[in-house]
DNA sequence: GTTAGCATGTAAGGAGTTACATGATTTT
DNA sequence: AAAATCATGTAACTCCTTACATGCTAAC
């Protein structure tokens, strides 16, 4: 079962699906990918390598690409193993898989699942920000009468971001079941569909 | 200066400014609060509360509204070491401040600060935002040509919500601004002015 | 009668950050 | 010549979560 710290895991497997890469490559791509809070530092990342190469996940591959004159680079690569593990912790639903950080690993890296799983990752993720949103306005209206009006402002634009998300996901879902009936036998299909993107202005 | 663990420390400094409470209301309105994200566990409360008790921040209070029945609730108290802390932990700016969590935090006990400290904060936060946007803008016009559809969805989505949030800062520091020039001698003021509430569509 | 909520705590462990250590190379 | 960036790693430490432990009360 997916514990938490399996999104570093995750995010390797998942951009190494792409080619293979070094350290410190990696670590700039993903942080490019997730800039948005937390950032991954060496610390993490390096220990975490070296605990997938033992697990078999990744192997260490000759580097024909560094200049020669060059520190030498540890470039890695994904076994078949690594692909399989990468499989597993994309389908997998639960908890786990809707909350932020897990979610966006997981949505960056669609493209390496199929659609039935897509659909599903963005359901979850949908029905858990509408549980939170339900949650926390059944308590507002019991609590109500809040004297602090930064703390409900805080409140009102919580509320609305998460609508927004709540309706980007509900673009997403839609687009992805268009792409479905606009696909009659195609099943791996790499026709440019109708991509995720979301009108500009809504 | 502030450690990253001091946000704990902080909301419930900030909690009690309203009020005695006893832990596991302060857990519950903590949550309400900030319920989006992280939830805060009885595991990393009562220790801190234990902490602030033999640092001398807060202070156990005689429980009087206790049911007689029930189990005795211990609550507390700030004491003005206590609220000293507090200041100085809000007006303290610097990296910790603009971080997500941190933010919110400060942002929600805005009431108990003055004008001047809300201003730096809400405008530290709102650079700290358009560096990131700046950056990763930057990297991904050298990066560019992303070959994966989601990934790059996910950067459009987090960019357009980032700029959101800057509006949306950009319009509290106004009303700030014009929070000032409509009190011309009332410092401490509570004369419910110009509500932070931003306008529903923009 | 049993589930959910009130109420307070402790112990163990996980995940990741910070700081340290090292050194080459490219840009300013 | 200095500063930034490339490149890999380790050790200590911090903070927090999970799981456990306990027991009462209200609602269904």
């Amino acid at each position: 079962m997916a514990r938490r710290g399996d999104t570093i895991e995750l995010a390797v497997l998942g951009l190494l699906h792409e080619g293979p890469m070094h350290g410190y490559e990696l670590r700039k791509r993903l942080n490019l990918m997730l800039g948005w809070g937390r950032v991954l530092s060496y610390g993490s990342l390096y220990p975490a390598l070296k605990k997938m190469l033992r697990a078999n996940l990744i192997t260490e591959v000759a580097d024909t690409t560094t200049p020669v004159t060059r520190r030498p680079r540890i470039t890695y690569e994904v076994t078949e193993a690594g692909n399989d593990h990468f499989q597993r912790l994309m389908s997998e639903v639960g908890p786990t898989a809707w909350e932020d950080d897990n979610f966006d690993i997981r949505f960056a890296f669609f493209s390496s699942t199929d659609m039935e799983i897509r659909l599903r990752v963005l359901e979850g993720r949908r029905s858990r920000l509408q549980e939170r949103l339900a949650r926390v306005q059944g308590e507002l209206e019991r609590t109500q009468a809040e004297v602090n009006r930064y703390a409900a402002e805080l409140q009102r634009h919580g509320v609305e971001s998460v609508e927004r998300e709540v309706r980007w996901l509900s673009e997403l879902i839609r687009a992805e079941r268009d792409d479905e009936s606009a696909t009659p036998s195609t099943t791996q299909a790499a026709t440019q569909p109708a991509a995720p993107r979301a009108t500009t202005n809504d």
